[in-house]
DNA sequence: GCCGTTTTCGGCCCGACTGTTTTCAGTCG
């Protein structure tokens, strides 16, 4: 773990689930569930805060910092230890199983013995659960469907997490005396959504000491094989990392075999054979002689094919190849390109910062503009009103010019409901800069229903951004069933952006999503949905899918200048 | 456990949906 703050904020979120579980009071485990957030939210290491000043972080009072200081001291939290002695670890890991919560889980534990997700399954196979009390045929049936959905990114890590893991792990390594470069390859420097393991390079003369530095990492858990130019671990989450150590003049050569994907070295290697050539990860070898051509660096290595250096997140075989060939690659949009965000939260709704702190962290980020889009209040949990709306909207107009030069815009989030209406009529949302709706609800309609409630939310003159078109949960719920060629072409039609959701549990659009959408003519927005002044670095995963999908920065509305952002933000007559 | 121009005690987010029920528990956002 990074900081402080995440180890934190896991046993804390443990001990909401085992308070919970265990039937404790529901107020306590809110309370814990909340101080979680709010400290991993908080941008300050806890390491480096005395009690007084954690004291003052929102929702956090004196219990948890006692248990804050326990965990610096001890690295963990009594209570936490003990409630795990009472309830196996795979009673909380059901909960992740859709449908089942805190209390059928202990059900399931108590009443079948049921204490793991593979007891689970083979219960719910064998048609157990069903004579439970509250249980039923469906119920049953939906726990199956839930471990499919659960299955399909189990031991797979999303972009946060395996992007801050492999931070930590290269900079580790990087301190180890005698290594000359250290970065992270594979899947992950593709920016795939999820990686089922990470891919670490180094560069030495000598691979010993960074062998030995690697085993000793406290993420560490489990070796699973070692040698001189590859060993392979496991964290104690479940996430394999292999590292492998090369001598610094078959680094590039080397980046670019572990980089992958395997269909795209497939290409280079057959192209390389072509030319009498052979390609590894040692370097670009003259077939006959031996000789080797090149491999330092990744240019080199391309550039001895007849290639322009590819980026990473277009390596998957799609026509980058050719494209690198005859020198059409494209421009892609990178993080530095955008202007501003259109979809954030402040502690108005569910965000755990203020206004004034989301502002000012928007403004440490370089943005031209920058937009709050609070709850709006079909979602009912979030107790929006109209008054609160616009109290917000006065506080933004007096703080216009307190963060530079950077335009602030009054926005919000809508729901978009079952018939694809919005939270407030024509009069009220046309006093917003910029509208976002999204599907919050309603998960489960049919494909017509779906496509039909996205279209006329496009149709809307005053929504501007479809939120997280899919509605998918990465790894925990699945995407609406859509029409999505109906979807992209009203987006299109209308001049309604589809966003990006960069948080890496949502990665909403998708990259082939997207890649089919700019087919279609539909601009983008890549937003970071931040609850937490954190949260703002999302887009740098959200650029990832957007090069994945081949975009540019004009393909990227918060990509563009101000003028124009605002002309797109006044929709055609439809 | 946290918090306070309704309060230092007594509240704490609320409604919809699903599947199990015969009046409601559990889950979700």
């Amino acid at each position: 773990m990074a900081r402080l703050n995440d180890q934190v904020q896991a046993l804390l979120e443990e001990y909401a689930d085992l308070l919970t579980i265990t039937g404790g009071d529901a107020f306590r485990a809110r309370s814990y569930e909340k101080s979680a957030r709010a400290i991993g939210g908080w941008p300050t290491d806890l390491a480096d805060m005395d009690p007084k000043a954690i004291l003052e972080i929102p929702g956090v009072g004196k219990s948890t910092v006692g248990k804050i200081d326990e965990v610096r001291r001890t690295g963990t939290i009594d209570a936490v230890e003990k409630l795990r002695a009472k309830i196996p670890p795979g009673v909380r890991a059901m909960m992740k199983v859709p449908g089942l919560g805190p209390k059928r889980a202990l059900a399931l534990h108590q009443d079948l013995g049921v204490s793991t997700i593979d007891d689970l399954r083979a219960a719910a196979q064998a048609g157990r659960l069903h004579d439970l009390p509250g249980f039923g045929g469906r119920t049953e049936e939906n726990i199956l469907h839930g471990l499919e959905v659960l299955h399909q990114a189990a031991g797979r890590a999303d972009l946060g997490t395996a992007t801050a893991l492999a931070e930590e792990v290269t900079a580790a390594l990087s301190a180890v005396p005698g290594c000359l470069r250290c970065t992270w390859a594979g899947s992950l420097r593709r920016m795939r959504e999820t990686v089922g393991d990470l891919d670490v390079l180094a560069a030495a003369h000598d691979s010993a000491p960074l062998m030995e530095a690697f085993v000793a990492l406290p993420s560490v858990a489990e070796v699973i094989v070692s040698g001189p130019t590859k060993t392979s671990v496991r964290t104690g989450a479940g996430l394999q990392i292999d590292l492998r150590v090369v001598s610094p003049e078959a680094f590039g050569a080397a980046l670019v075999y572990f980089t992958g994907s395997k269909a795209h070295n497939i290409k280079l290697r057959t192209l390389a054979v072509r030319a009498g050539l052979k390609l590894s990860e040692y370097g670009l070898f003259d077939a006959g002689t031996g000789e080797n051509l090149a491999s330092a660096t990744e240019e080199e290595v391309y550039a001895a094919l007849g290639l322009a250096w590819i980026p990473p997140t277009l390596r998957e075989d799609r026509g980058e190849v050719e494209a690198a060939a005859s020198g059409e690659l494209p421009v892609l949009v990178t993080e530095r390109d955008l202007r501003g965000d259109l979809h954030t939260h402040t502690d108005l709704t569910d965000g755990v910062a203020s206004l004034e702190d989301m502002l000012a962290t928007a403004k440490a980020r370089g943005y031209a503009y920058y937009a709050v889009t609070d709850h709006a209040p079909d979602l009912v949990m979030q107790r929006m009103t109209d008054e609160k709306m616009l109290a917000q909207r006065a506080r933004l107009q007096e703080l216009a010019g307190h963060y530079g030069r950077m335009r602030l815009l009054h926005g919000t989030e809508l729901n978009i409901g079952p018939d694809g209406s919005v939270d407030w009529d024509a009069e009220f949302l046309s006093g917003f800069d910029v509208c976002v709706a999204s599907v919050h609800s309603h998960f489960g309609a049919d494909r017509a229903t779906q496509t039909r409630r996205l279209i006329r939310a496009c149709e809307n003159p005053h929504v501007h951004v479809i939120g997280h078109p899919s509605a998918r949960r990465v790894g925990r719920r699945a995407p609406i069933d859509v029409d999505w060629p109906a979807v992209f072409a009203a987006a299109a039609r209308t001049g309604t952006a589809l966003e990006i959701n960069a948080a890496p549990g949502r990665m909403d659009l998708n990259d082939d999503h997207v890649r089919a959408a700019r087919t279609a003519g539909v601009r983008f927005s890549i937003d970071s949905d931040a609850h937490s002044t954190v949260q703002l670095a999302n887009p740098r995963f959200g650029v990832g899918t957007a090069q994945r999908a081949w975009l540019g920065p004009d393909d990227v509305i918060n990509a563009w200048p101000w003028q124009k952002l605002k002309r797109f933000l006044t929709k055609p007559d439809l």
